[in-house]
DNA sequence: CATGGTTTTATGTTCATACATAATAACATG
DNA sequence: CATGTTATTATGTATGAACATAAAACCATG
């Protein structure tokens, strides 16, 4: 058996990747123990633990107590987006970002959206629609909804300078969320806000957040056309 | 100062968690070092450590040597996509699976395809169309270019019962991807296999592979009107 | 006051050891 | 033979000690 010097866990982890890389393991092979892969490598099995551990979280090795460890049959390919604050994600583009509020008001939400962040139907939201600008060409288009019971100090913002898209991250913390992604023609106020054709194909970004139980926000964020979200695998 | 017992150091990160959340470690703050909070968690500092990086990995704390670890000032929400094999994606929802090649040809590709992948124009590859079908509907649109060079086996595959979506995954190794999400509108011929009309908005993923630094394929998935990708964070 | 070297400090990582836990395999018992 | 019990085994995790490393803070020197 060959010998490996690989003392730190990102060595054995590169080797490893290698090897599955390289079809030595073929998917769904069973691939050899902590203890076997410690001694070859001649390392700690905590470093090899912790090598596989992360490539397991990365979806290409399954592991089971008792079971032992194999490369993942399904390979799946976990895309993972940063969605940040859209001031910054302009601004890392090297871009000069502007702001417009398009409208605020208060009143109770459409159906849709109270049965989606499971609320009464007559609960108040605030509505907020804003406008996002790259070196002053549209950029982005959010239409929001705010729980005002669980978040009422949104009342007493005007969003005239601040996006709620900013204040709400900066302000209001929640537990968690859903973030769905889709392809949706521009509508007649879309188009005008995004200076598009009506019906162009624009990618929105919807999402709702959630404190403990207590729903924070709904909010639809649709990109002007051409726009693309990008990441590595 | 409030000894807790928190011996595991999943109970230790759940408790930080809870402590961001209620804004007891306000957004941006420096928060105890790993000394300090494993004495008052009773732990070892290995455990405070495990959880402080899982949650650094998450993006919701920042790390430095000597300067400490502080809470993301600009919390970045990743929202992690499963881009699986089409047809398991079928599966998953309890549908029926249908697949249909629509053409294969082997020739150069278009200029915007081998200078993704950075190839010579003049690099022969397999051109690929197909339709994913979800109960007899149409579910997605494959149009794939395989560079026939790094992958030759590819020329001997029909992809007439199985797709190339699923032949790579399981064949063909990759070390490196970009994917990219973005909204098209559906041309004459999309919306001809996507039984839409035309123009309609599609949900498109792009995606380019490289095993090493041989292009492996370059594909654009559309999804028919509608679809929406999905997660939680 | 600028500059460069030195100390200090918080995180990063390895290690051996020990025990916990899930799940399979082996076995016993009716 | 079915079923419940008991080993066995591979991963999961905790610990304390040690050393590595990056970066801030300090200090000396010109």
């Amino acid at each position: 058996m060959n010998v490996q010097t690989a003392q730190t866990w990102q060595s054995v982890q590169k080797e490893v990747l290698r090897r599955i890389h390289a079809r030595e393991w073929k998917l769904g092979d069973l691939i050899p123990n902590e203890a076997e892969l410690a001694k070859e490598f001649g390392c700690a099995r905590t470093t090899v633990n912790r090598a596989l551990q992360s490539l397991a979280e990365r979806g290409l090795l399954e592991r089971r107590r008792k079971a032992g460890t194999r490369v993942a049959a399904q390979p799946v390919a976990k895309a993972t987006l940063n969605i940040a604050v859209i001031r910054h994600e302009v601004e890392d583009r090297g871009a000069r970002y502007g702001y417009q509020l398009a409208l605020r008001e208060v009143r109770v939400a459409p159906t849709h959206i109270s049965a989606a962040l499971g609320v009464g139907v007559q609960d108040r939201f605030l509505h907020v629609m804003a406008l996002h600008l790259s070196n002053d060409t549209p950029y982005a288009l959010e239409d929001r909804w705010i729980n005002t019971i669980h978040v009422p100090d949104a009342l007493e913002q005007g969003f005239r300078s601040i996006s709620a898209n900013e204040w709400l991250l900066q302000n209001v913390p929640y537990t968690r969320g859903e973030i769905s992604f889709s392809a949706e023609p521009a509508s007649v106020e879309d188009a005008k806000h995004l200076n598009c054709p009506e019906n162009s194909a624009l990618l929105a970004v919807n999402r709702l957040t959630w404190d403990h139980d207590q729903s924070v926000t709904a909010v639809q964020v649709l990109f002007a056309p051409g726009h693309q979200m990008r990441t590595q695998i």
